[in-house]
DNA sequence: CATGAATGAGTTTTCATTCAT
DNA sequence: TATGAATGAAAACTCATTCAT
């Protein structure tokens, strides 16, 4: 009933976007993408069922949208690792060391992206699958040089990306229900890095 | 009381049975396990509805019988490599090549394994859970020798184990709808696996 | 395989079929004739479950026939009490005193006959409401005379017969969740009856 | 979050409720609990089949809650004739007849409470259980003074109070697939009431 | 005749989505 | 714009009954 300027109501309406997708993070991680429904979602954010409509086509483009944010958050934090000049496998590396603890700290997030692999492969699953692919490129391009150093196929770096992120998300995925990985301590998780890295960078013909 | 033919009885309800778990692996790796209906199963195998429900005590505990049956698929595979006399570094790249030309080959195992995952979470999963711990048990033996030698804590190696396995399972799984993994030659993915092996086995405090 | 005599099979045979019935008898007494099964049966009575149904057409005529069988029983019982010389109030007291410990004996009797009062009332229930007819006349016929000597309506006899069969029933169906008629002494339950009885027995125009 | 008519709203809402117990009590009286599907009683109410899951838990909280209102109801309709200055045969004809009426009116209502007494019985059905056991009181301490005054134990009274409530119930029970009882004359049945309540007050030790 | 494997019609229940207020 | 009541498609599961052995 409150009159506010548009400003105001235009934040709000973005605030409530925001919780909206929190909620649905934390929720859809921890209990499933299927089984966690909408209407738990809103009432974790505080609004009526009808609301999140008025936000999202559905479902499924919330899901793409929340596979986006995680991501871009992810991409974030991994792209100053490419930035800064140092070997291929000290970038390797580094681009290791960050998704790992990525996901260590955020196991919503890997059960996310788990999960959201299902819808990506079936119809309507376009933008999950095209914002999965755009960060394999990422972490492709990052990989790139160590891998034409080393004799490795140019057009197969894809590969080794997705080997190293599907490492990263698996690991906490299927740690989850048998209690590994979320205490494994920092240093051994930086020390896993670095030897999955070691081994990817020295992908060679022997 | 006794059967005519209780053989030619018990033969054909094994076979049915059989069916029933090859279509369901098949159907379940392809579609997903909750989007698989029962029906498409009971379809795909030749048989009526309700002829599932007189073998298996709900999806659930199909889901957890068609696991059991794939890792065992996989561990008959993977022991020998453990057998046969070899330093740790080579054992581990055996170990990890048999976990990728398995999911490589079997794209469903890949996929079911990734999805049942979920369930072994929740109430009711114990059995899949408890198989999923058995095989990285069973892995993690496998490393135990490596790691010792590397300075990894002894009780950490669980850790290395369920990476080899995640980074196998998670390869596919991702792999599949970005198309990647699946035309990946064997010598290349050999390579991955050796690379991987020689990282994992190199872990170690610098 | 037992290559009897064929009297001793047709001797089996019926022993089997008396098996089915009780068992029948008991569970769909205690559960429920829907909530039983038929495999309940079948395996209460040690027999195969395609056996039922060499035995009878299937599970509503297999209720029909307990029916009769249950009211089979209780009118031999009560029949002699019409045949006694005595007044209409102590005949009534005895019909509705051997009604009352007949159920109270036996609250699966009771509790059958309340649940095949609805079939009786469907399509194909007709056998039921025959012979749930014929108590009825059984009952009222011995009402007949005190009806008449009290003024109360020839054509109408009936519905006393009802009353009192409905009472003693209904009073072990109810009684049996609220945990009330079963334990009640014998002593207790004549004196209702020939309360009940008397209280009929004396139904007048005032 | 205020709504702007959430008046109308929520007697929309509170009057689909009332339609679909109406519609409920009607069929399910009619054709059965069981028999009678869900889909049968929201058709019957105009609304989908989805909105009765809006309103109750399930079909057993439906039926528990068509019990208390038939009780109440019913309750509703027997406490006068207890305040009302009367002697104690006067007392129980009065409850006698109460319900006879409201039975022969609704033999819906006595179909449904028979059937939900199986209800009653299982788990799940405390709350029918209780309502059940209420009435059987609220008849009990009608009842209380007479029996005191004829010698019949105080601690049984709930017996005589369950014999009234079986007869009325059970009369129309059972007389309904055999046509009795719909068409019985009031003064008749008030005949019949007005017995059983003689019979019942002269329950005497002799 | 006895058996139990197979069957599929039938029912409850769930939940994403729509839409009147 | 926010809401929550209504919706109905969809799916798991049950169980009486059939029938090959």
């Amino acid at each position: 009933m409150a009159e506010d300027r548009p400003d105001k109501r235009r934040q709000r309406r973005a605030q409530t976007r925001r919780r909206l997708l929190e909620a649905g993070l934390e929720l859809m991680g921890r209990r499933g993408i299927v089984a966690c429904k909408v209407e738990e979602i809103t009432r974790a954010a505080g609004v009526g069922k009808g609301t999140f409509f008025t936000h999202f086509a559905g479902k499924e483009s919330f899901v793409a949208e929340l596979v986006g944010l995680v991501l871009d958050d992810l991409a974030r934090r991994v792209r100053p690792v490419g930035l800064a000049p140092s070997d291929a496998e000290a970038r390797l590396a580094g681009v290791g060391a960050v998704h790992l603890r990525f996901f260590q700290l955020r196991p919503q997030a890997a059960a996310l992206l788990t999960e959201a692999c299902r819808l990506a492969g079936g119809e309507g699953g376009e933008g999950i699958r095209r914002r999965l692919e755009r960060h394999v490129e990422l972490v492709a391009e990052m990989l790139a040089p160590a891998a034409a150093s080393l004799g490795w196929p140019a057009e197969r770096v894809r590969e080794l990306a997705l080997m190293l992120i599907a490492t990263s998300v698996g690991f906490f995925w299927f740690g989850t229900p048998l209690e590994l990985g979320r205490d494994t301590p920092a240093a051994l998780l930086d020390r896993l890095g670095r030897a999955l890295a070691r081994g990817l960078a020295g992908v060679r013909r022997e």
